[in-house]
Order: structure tokens, then C-alpha cells, then sequence
DNA sequence: AATGCGGGGTC
DNA sequence: GACCCAGCATT
């Protein structure tokens, strides 16, 4: 049987992580918590990155009351350089929500997790399947690789064609390690390059392998281009302290502190030009002109001594633009 | 169904 | 460079 021979590879092969720890309630289950976090960390991010994030979390947050009672700015400092910050401010919401609306015990089920901000089909599907024993499957990237191989779907893969597939082989009472097991396949052997077909546990069952085109799937993407935005930033260095702003509530990196960055600069700016930042982000990428400026920029900002200035979140960008900053005082 | 949303691992 | 990662919310 698929899930037979899948469960048996999982046992023998599966990583030991730091959110797999058991549920004090039942030992076969998932600390809820624990998935919880982990989970919203690894969406779009891989288990490496994700892992020193969440052994920090759980030192400064060790439960969902004392997550939900912390600021949101400590919050996103935490979060500080894993990406998708709304991630953070939604867990952050929906901790405090389950708190205050439902007694600190978080929703069961998939359906009822998937009414939480930050929690959609994947998720709700993960934490319901690992920390509550429900029979549910959760498709995500590696699922959906694997099936397109398994039974050669080509095109887009759709969730509901995957979970129609996969239905039949879901072992009852063991839909989170059939999840997991499928996962860890998918990132570890059944991998988007450099294919492990020799040590597949699934070899019998994929036709994509049967018919010795698996390079085949899934289908290539189609790739669009990204714009390349140039800008100046305004780098304002009085005494010991720096001008930064901290972005609003709503769009892109909301809640995090950065460097004023404008268009165009006036003539005659005036200031040392240090020397060049690139940053890529998903949908454009960017060049900042990093300017040692003598005039106030405009604005709301807050002028914050070099000394504490790791106390507040910043973005990649503005951090890298910080260490340019911090190499030309040392030249001095 | 398409798009906006980060940052980094890995080839 | 390109591609993709334990996706979600919004339109």
C-alpha cells in the first residue's frame, strides 16, 4: 500500500525538529501551540530558515497567553528578516482573538481554524491533522509536486485534483505523519531538481516514473518579468542618532522601521553618496542611493541612537543600508 | 483566477 | 542569474 510504504520511509528517514514535540494531552499528538507557530513560519519559508526563528520564539513567547499579552512591536522584531510580515501581525490577532473569544483554546478543527486571520487551507488542514487527529489532507508546494509526479498532472496542479487523488490513500487516524511523511518526500527526495528516484519509497506507485519522465513535472512555470525601481535613501546622522521611520499599519513591510526613501532628490542634495544597495523582493527589485544627508528629511520619523537602534525591527533593506551607514563612521 | 506580499537556500 | 520554499488575503 502507498501510505504503508510512505509511513514506514517517514519512520526511518524523518528529521527531528523542534516543533515536533508531543501534546501533553495525548502523546501521538502535536503541542497545538507549537504547530500553530511553526506552521505560520513555514509558509513560503524553508524548514532551515525557519528552525533558530522558532527556537527564539518559544524562549520569548513559551505559550499562547503570554504571545497574545506581548506588543506588537516585539512581535515583529522576532520576526525580524523571515519575510511576510503580515504573517506575524495575523498570528498576532488571532492569538489574542482565540484568548479573549474562546478561552485560550484554540478551534479543533480545520474548518473552524480556517475562520483565523493567517490561517487558510494549508494550515488549517496541518494544525487540525497534527495537533487534533483529524482525517484531512494538507496539500502545500511539495505535496503538490509530488502528486504531479505520482500521477502525471500536468498544467496547474489544483488543490482539489491533489486531495481527490491522495483521498483514497489517507490511512485513518494518521493523516498528520501521511502529511508530514508526504512533505519531508517532497523536500528531502521527490525534490524540484537533482530528482532521488533510487531511494523513492513511492517508485512502484508514480507513473511519472513508470514512464521515466519525471523531469517532465510538474509543468515549468510560466515567468514573468519584475520592474527595477531606483531610489535615493536619506541616511540623516546627527551626533550619534539616525532619522527612521516606521512604516504604517497597512502594505508592504507594515510595522517594520526603515530609511526615508524618495524618487528624486532635490538639486544640489548635497551629502556623501555611499555606495550602492541591492535588495530583490518577490514582485520588483531595487537599487537605493544611500545619502549622508545634513538636512532633517521630512516627515514623521524618530531620531534613535545607533546604540539602541537594534531594539527596533527593520527590514533586510534598510538593514543593509545600516551596515553601509556603519562602514563609512568606522573610515572615518 | 490573478496579484501582492520577503527573504534566503540552492543549483 | 533562475527557481522555489510546510501559503494567505484580497480582488
Amino acid at each position: 500500500m502507498l501510505s504503508t510504504d510512505l509511513l514506514k520511509w517517514f519512520e526511518q528517514n524523518k528529521r527531528d525538529l523542534p516543533w515536533r514535540k508531543a501534546s501533553k494531552a495525548k502523546a501521538y499528538l502535536r503541542d497545538p501551540y507549537r504547530v500553530w507557530v511553526s506552521e505560520i513560519m513555514l509558509q513560503q519559508t524553508q524548514v532551515k530558515t525557519v528552525i533558530p526563528y522558532f527556537n527564539r520564539w518559544l524562549q520569548a513567547f513559551p505559550n499562547l497567553k503570554a504571545f497574545a499579552k506581548a506588543d506588537l512591536d516585539e512581535v515583529l522584531k522576532l520576526w525580524e528578516g523571515l519575510g511576510y510580515y503580515r504573517r506575524a501581525r495575523n498570528l498576532h490577532k488571532a492569538a489574542q482573538l482565540v484568548v479573549e473569544e474562546h478561552k485560550a483554546k484554540m478551534p479543533t478543527s480545520a474548518e473552524e481554524l480556517a475562520k483565523l486571520p493567517g490561517i487558510g487551507s494549508y494550515t488549517s488542514a496541518a494544525i487540525a491533522s497534527l495537533a487534533y487527529g483529524e482525517d484531512v489532507l494538507a496539500v502545500d508546494g511539495n505535496v503538490k509536486r509530488v502528486a504531479s509526479r505520482l500521477f502525471c498532472i500536468a498544467g496547474d496542479i489544483s488543490e482539489k485534483e491533489v486531495k481527490a487523488r491522495l483521498v483514497i490513500h489517507l490511512p485513518k487516524g494518521q493523516a498528520g505523519a501521511f502529511n508530514e511523511a508526504l512533505m519531508e518526500l517532497g523536500a528531502t527526495v521527490c525534490t524540484p531538481k537533482n530528482v532521488a528516484c533510487e531511494t523513492c519509497p513511492l517508485q512502484k506507485y508514480c507513473q511519472a516514473f513508470q514512464k521515466n519522465v519525471v523531469a517532465d513535472f510538474p509543468s515549468a512555470k510560466i515567468k514573468k518579468k519584475v520592474p527595477h525601481k531606483m531610489r535615493f535613501g536619506l541616511v540623516y546622522l546627527k551626533k550619534d542618532k539616525v532619522f527612521l521611520q516606521q512604516r504604517d499599519d497597512s502594505g508592504m513591510l507594515a510595522g517594520l522601521w526603515g530609511f526615508p526613501l524618495l524618487e528624486e532628490i532635490e538639486k544640489e542634495p548635497k551629502g556623501l553618496i555611499l555606495p550602492d544597495v541591492k535588495h530583490a523582493y518577490t514582485h520588483f527589485k531595487i537599487t537605493v542611493t544611500p545619502i549622508l544627508t545634513k538636512t532633517k528629511p521630512k516627515g514623521n520619523g524618530e531620531l534613535v541612537s545607533l546604540n539602541n537602534i537594534e531594539t527596533l525591527a527593520l527590514s533586510t533593506l534598510d538593514h543593509k543600508i545600516l551596515d553601509e551607514l556603519k562602514k563609512a563612521i568606522e573610515h572615518e
